[in-house]
RNA sequence: GCCGGAAUAGCUCAGUCGGUAGAGCAACUGAUUCGUAAUCAGUAGGUCGCAGGUUCGAUUCCUGUUUCCGGCACCA
């Protein structure tokens, strides 16, 4: 007699063992025909799984995040099956669930065309239309193996083979299609009903480019077609803020066939890059760093004592000169390692802080170039701290410190902190990595700031701590970094006298809070879609005259304003207001001042912002505060 | 680097089932001095990414190549 216990606390008891459906029904036929799932002491099933003892039971519908994932899981399938009916010699391999959708590889001899993709999809839609039900069924491990080697499907036999043999084998059967999954799944594909087929592409089986390449075909699904459309509305948006596109708009830079992956950056682009320069410049003078600048071209001597040749060298441009070859720097640390090097070191110089805006090129492979976000050519907010040991957990938490005030003056309030731990393949002893990564956690502990582990991802030299801010569309992008190094001090050289008088060498930390300037600008003019903040706004404020009895005024003013530092300029063409307001709008200028025969007789100017609001006439005193005003705030 | 797609005027794009191309905006010229998101008229602008091939003829078809786009792999 298994009594049920609902999320509301209620219970119900029935005569024999029912099925999570038929509890279901036993609630309300809307309920019934919602469910897609239970939850059963907290573990996903079919609504097909009987119940035969007291439980708690919760029905999962398209209402609960789970209910969307079986859904998206389910119509990775119905994929599968329709890929199976229309191209019956393609093999299936997985088809697992990811943000917002799903996706399912394919071997194939050939690649899925758009228009293959449009046939998949309507067959899907007819498939799911017709609501096949869907039944799960368990199959022993040789049985399993023998029913896809018949249907020719080596890939499903591969997988069974890695699955570990204690598990047990589930299968879900819809129609003519079987499918090895975990499940749980839909009762019928009838559930499905609000999808839609986005892209196909290339994969590796199994994620290794040394393994054959795969078909995969991507598709989003949601559990109504409102959320549907509301996700597609979504990337419509997202679209938008493509930092290449407004690039072009605002006239920010612009890249080139014949300098692939670096920027030629225009003034409106370069005005920004200056000013997040000036800003770190600052900020890092104020947290105790000393600004250096070292060499572009260092011989690969240099780069083979420091182990990058051996691990890197492909991706390092070359040149040579007098019989001698060299690298354009790749990064900055073997070269600060020379700085510290310079003269007998004492430990009362640690921790020394060694920053530079080093300018680094990196020949990435073609196909990772993505606008900013992936370059040959960057410049990094690049900084190394020379300490000892006991020095790391308080340096770890300076520079949390320094990261949470200048992502805040940005407006990134919400970041994700993630500890990389030892790899197998490592250097330094498990003592030391002990201590590091202890350090590592206790700062942010201390912090009491929520961290994931990522256990053996950190370097071969150390752990790392990476912050990843949110942008305004709710999506990750890692910047900043701080990574302790036990190993390149020693490789290079690094010595400093301790007060036993013995020579130590010094931990190194590298760090950096943008990561590369041409990456964040790429991620600012997306969070902000290329409406700048005043601070980093190219152009601050225009001037915009009516006719030419005001333009000695508005020129007047614009110098003014020019002399206290602010980006303003005048527009005195020969143009309607409406057109110019119209411009200076779309090219985002945040404050916009019209002045009229009224504003140049009481000496005022009339306010106008980028978003269409009317401030009226205010004295070119109060205009000056209300700019100032908006730069000092920044982000924030 | 791998798989697929794309490349036409400064920008956004149309077009040619093989007969050397067109729009809007921008630019330039002229007129207009016009109170808060587009004044009117005119002019000019393209070896249709690059190199081969097929053809009487290629921007169009084929091959190669470069770059970009979407993924995958990579990311010191």
């Amino acid at each position: 007699m298994p009594v049920v216990t609902l999320p509301d606390g209620s219970q119900r008891t029935f005569e024999n063992p029912v099925s999570v459906e038929e509890v279901a029904a036993s609630i309300g036929p809307g309920l019934a025909k919602a469910a897609l799932a239970g939850k059963v002491d907290g573990q996903l099933v079919d609504t097909s799984y009987v119940i035969d003892r007291d439980v708690t039971l919760a029905i999962i519908t398209e209402r609960d995040d789970e209910g969307v994932e079986i859904i998206r899981h389910s119509c990775a399938h119905l994929l599968a099956m329709a890929v199976k009916e229309l191209f019956p010699e393609a093999q299936v391999t997985i088809g697992p669930v990811i943000e917002d959708g799903f996706y399912y590889d394919f071997k194939f001899h050939r690649a899925f065309t758009p228009e293959d993709l449009e046939k998949i999809e309507k067959r899907m839609q007819e498939l799911a239309k017709a609501d096949i039900p869907v039944q799960r069924s368990v199959l022993g491990r040789d049985e399993a193996k023998a029913l896809f080697r018949e249907m020719g499907e080596e890939f499903k036999v591969r997988i069974i083979e890695d699955i570990p043999g204690d598990e047990e084998l589930s299968f879900y059967r819809q129609g003519d299609f079987v499918d090895l999954c975990r499940g749980p799944h839909v009762p019928s594909t009838g559930k499905i009903k609000a999808f839609k087929l986005t892209k196909v592409a290339g994969a590796y089986w199994r994620g290794d480019a040394n393994n054959e390449q795969l078909q995969r075909i991507y598709g989003t699904a949601w559990g109504n077609k409102k959320d549907l459309k509301a996700y597609l509305k979504r990337i419509e948006e997202a679209e938008k803020r493509d930092h290449r596109k407004l690039a072009k708009k605002l006239d920010l830079f612009h890249m080139q066939e014949e300098a692939p992956g670096m920027v030629f950056w225009h003034p409106n682009g370069w005005t920004i890059y200056q000013q997040l320069e000036q800003y770190m410049r600052t900020q890092l003078d104020r947290h105790g760093y000393k600004e250096i600048k070292t060499p572009q071209v260092v011989e690969r001597t240099l780069w083979e004592k420091s182990g990058h040749w051996d691990k890197f060298k492909e991706e390092m441009f070359t040149t040579h000169s007098e019989e001698r070859d060299f690298a354009i720097k790749p990064m900055n640390c073997p070269c600060h390692v020379q700085v510290f090097n310079q003269g007998l070191r004492s430990y009362r110089e640690l921790p020394l802080r060694l920053a530079e805006f080093g300018s680094c090129h990196r020949n990435e492979p073609s196909g990772a170039l993505h606008g900013l976000m992936r370059v040959r050519g960057f410049v990094q907010d690049d900084a190394h701290i020379f300490c000892t040991e006991d020095q790391i957990q308080d340096e770890v938490s300076r520079f949390i410190d320094f990261l949470h005030e200048v992502y805040a003056d940005f407006g990134f309030n919400e970041i994700i902190y993630k500890l990389s731990t030892r790899p197998e393949k490592r250097v330094g002893s498990d003592e030391i990595w002990d201590k590091a990564e202890k350090a590592l956690a206790d700062a942010l502990d201390a912090k009491s700031l929520p961290w994931e582990e990522l256990p053996g991802e950190g370097a071969f030299y150390g752990p790392k701590i990476e912050f990843s801010l949110k942008d305004c569309l709710g999506r990750l992008w890692q910047c900043g970094t701080i990574q302790v190094d036990f190993s390149m001090p020693g490789r290079l050289g690094a010595e400093y006298v301790a007060d036993d008088q013995s020579r130590r060498t010094p931990v190194m930390l590298h760090r950096a809070i943008l990561g590369s300037f041409e990456r964040f600008i790429g991620i600012l003019i997306e969070h902000y879609e290329g409406a700048f903040p005043v601070w980093l706004a190219p152009t601050q404020v225009a001037i915009l005259n009516i006719t030419d009895r005001q333009a000695e005024y508005a020129t007047e003013l614009c110098e003014t304003l020019k002399n206290l530092g602010i980006r303003a300029v005048a527009d005195l063409r020969n143009e309607k207001i409406g057109f110019k307001i119209r411009e200076h709008t779309l090219s985002k200028v945040p404050y916009l001042v019209v002045v009229r025969d009224k504003e140049v007789e009481n000496r005022q100017v009339a306010l106008r912002t980028r978003t269409g609001e009317d401030r009226g006439s205010i004295s070119i005193d109060a205009l000056i505060e209300e700019l100032q005003g908006a730069i000092d705030r920044k982000g924030r």
